[in-house]
DNA sequence: ACCTGAACACCGTTCAAGT
DNA sequence: ACCTGAACACCGTTCAAGT
């Protein structure tokens, strides 16, 4: 009962359509996923649909799940690159780059936990940001093991307050969860946390731990803004330059 | 063809053995699962192996997965609420409670992702570690808006030097990861990242991006020391008191 | 209250086969 | 080189049924 005009092969096998599909374009829908539906969600098999392909195709040309996942996270941070030197002074410069490395993630805000909490998949790791964040503690004077140190103090700071602004929300009953954390800092005792509890209408969901909204829809600007003076300040004052 | 002795009923259902499971033990047991083979391979399945339940029990008495998750996370936070004020400057209890905290996530490495880069499905967050901060804070001189971002910026400080120290390493072919990455900083281009070829020597597996161990294997003691150390002073210096 | 077991709708990945 | 499709060994969760 085949077809009529259909040519002879094994049933349901249909043929193989010139997709044209590129190892980019691969990576281009995965991002596209991610930023649509999130990190929990996503899913081989779905990331196959949204391009019309079987699943196994995705696989042929990226490997597996965790490599698709190690290019988007180098697509996302390939915007992060920072600028050339510029003549400003070195805390300025660090400064800008804190900056524009929120920025980039805030593009892409679903793939923070990716560059925050994983170690990615990725053997080739752009240093261009790497070899910027040692010319300006460089020319704040440090070197040798103070430059090390200097250097992963900055690294750490530089993703740690955007991973948190940005962390992912609970994958499901979300309404539900909001409504109890809600509630449960209305009902803050006074006589156990006093402060907290004068506080809270200046930190209502505004204030990590105490928000039922994470950064994109609720962004921390002003309290970034200190977190980056801190740093830098309290680096520039151990300077040996 | 029942065997000899068993009493009728439907075949291959077995009779419910009184385990007495209690919730707690169901998260105890999870707490130690994530411990020994990591986040990537925890499933509800693999739980309730470990159990010697059906799969459905774990269900029942944590709800679903990510509730599972938040109540790991609050154990592990448990150990890392501060201890009461002990007439030291506010500096030095600040500098305590990074030190503490360090160490409550160093004892459970493979939680640390949850605990840095998601908002948990806990709907009571333990709010004694908030109220020591503002505590601090508060003697510090913050106050109203200011000590909303001065808490801001330390609780994102607080937990990002840890998250990223202990960030997960890629779930798979862990070996070839790890060889790819030596020689990818081995072929380093002096032309192009003059400091980072000069000081490769100090910072080849011993700072962020430039490394193939996280902190359970390569900690990094001396740059938290300093980024902890850079944080306080920048705040001090930017404290109304 | 606490447990088993079957079932459902998913996964990632491998393998053989097509063009 | 690039694609389909079947198959395998997993998932989380729901539902009915036992004691």
């Amino acid at each position: 009962m085949a077809t009529a005009g259909a040519k002879r092969r094994k049933p349901g096998r249909a043929p193989p359509r010139a997709v044209g599909l590129t190892r980019e374009a691969v990576i281009a829908a995965a991002l596209e996923e991610i930023d649509a539906i999130g990190l929990h969600g996503f899913s081989i098999r779905g990331l196959a649909r949204r391009l019309g392909v079987n699943p196994t195709v995705v696989v042929w040309h990226l490997g597996n799940r965790n490599l698709v996942l190690a290019e988007v996270v180098k697509t996302v941070q390939r915007d992060l690159v920072p600028p050339r030197p510029s003549g400003q002074p070195w805390q300025e410069r660090l400064r800008q780059v804190f900056l524009r490395s929120r920025e980039a993630v805030r593009r892409h805000p679903n793939v923070a936990p990716l560059i925050g909490a994983e170690i990615v998949s990725n053997a080739r790791p752009d240093l261009g940001l790497v070899e910027a964040l040692l010319e300006a503690l460089s020319e704040a004077g440090f070197a040798g093991d103070a430059l090390r140190r200097a250097y992963n103090a900055t690294q750490a700071a530089l993703v740690g307050f955007t991973t948190q602004e940005l962390a992912q929300m609970p994958g499901e009953d979300l309404p539900g969860w909001r409504e109890e954390m809600r509630q449960h800092l209305d009902r803050t005792d006074p006589s156990a946390h006093p402060i907290l509890a004068r506080e809270m209408p200046h930190l209502r969901n505004r204030a990590f731990i105490l928000r039922w909204q994470n950064g994109v829809e609720m962004p921390m600007d002003d309290s970034f803004a200190l977190y980056v003076d801190c740093f830098i300040a309290g680096l520039a004052a151990r300077a040996p330059g």
